[in-house]
DNA sequence: TATTGACTTAGAGTCGGCTCCAAGTTGTAA
DNA sequence: TTACAACTTGGAGCCGACTCTAAGTCAATA
């Protein structure tokens, strides 16, 4: 797979690929006889995994850091599983945080509703 | 109230509260005498406000928008209501991101807990 | 009264995460 | 076969959100 399809498939911009590359997030991909890269489908689960961790926001840094024990095989998985916790437990504050700002917005969106239908009643009390 | 008692009421930076003020967040904080900064209570709700938005990850620029209409007068209460509600609506599509992802960890997670027992279990056997 | 520490300003620097640019190569279609 | 689109590289530029620096002012204490 060529670098505009998985950026096609997955809504990744080729530059964006390219850079996580660059990162190290996406270590050992082919290329073909004249330098084309060429994906694999492992490559691409390894993309849509990325997709999914940068949209909760962990850092490039540290998932740089996951794929490279990866890479380092079996030894790592105790230190790669406690990387996991660490990032769910960030992910879970994260979450609450933000849902502690939905409810106030609810709270807040429901006073400038009470703000604009006693507007409109006085309007047309007027009229 | 000075700059670094706000500062350490709220746990934000003083340059930071400082940076809020130049980017239009904090409007019309009064100066005594000599230029020191004094914050009264409603610009310390206020602060309160923009931590609990900004930890959500609201725009900086976006607060901005929101607090000079607030300045403008009821007139402005139905965009203020929509901005909020659009905000509300970001959120949520952040959190239940933020959510998939913490249940991909916990699967993970999971399958690391299995690989490593199984590890200790072959040692067992071993012995 | 001299020093210390908290305040002030304008503006520069940093960091993460892209995003774009220039210059060059390759593969396909007219 | 020539034009054009898609690929390559290294490196520069941009944006948002701080964070720090320099140079100066002010109030209180030794």
């Amino acid at each position: 797979m060529k670098i505009s399809e998985v950026s096609k498939k997955y809504d990744i911009p080729v530059d964006t690929l390219r850079y996580y590359e660059k990162a190290g997030l996406l270590p050992n991909i082919q290329k073909n006889a004249s330098g084309i890269r060429d994906y694999s489908d492992s490559d691409c689960e390894r993309v849509e995994f990325i997709k999914c961790m940068r949209s909760a926001g962990m850092p490039v840094e540290r998932l740089s850091k996951y794929i490279s024990l990866c890479l380092q095989g079996e030894d790592t998985a105790e230190e790669r599983r406690n990387m996991l916790i660490q990032q769910r437990k960030e992910l879970i504050e994260k979450r609450d945080a933000i849902q502690t700002t939905i409810d106030r917005l609810d709270y807040k969106i429901d006073i400038y509703y009470k703000i604009l239908k006693e507007k409109e009643n006085a309007l047309h009390a007027k009229k």
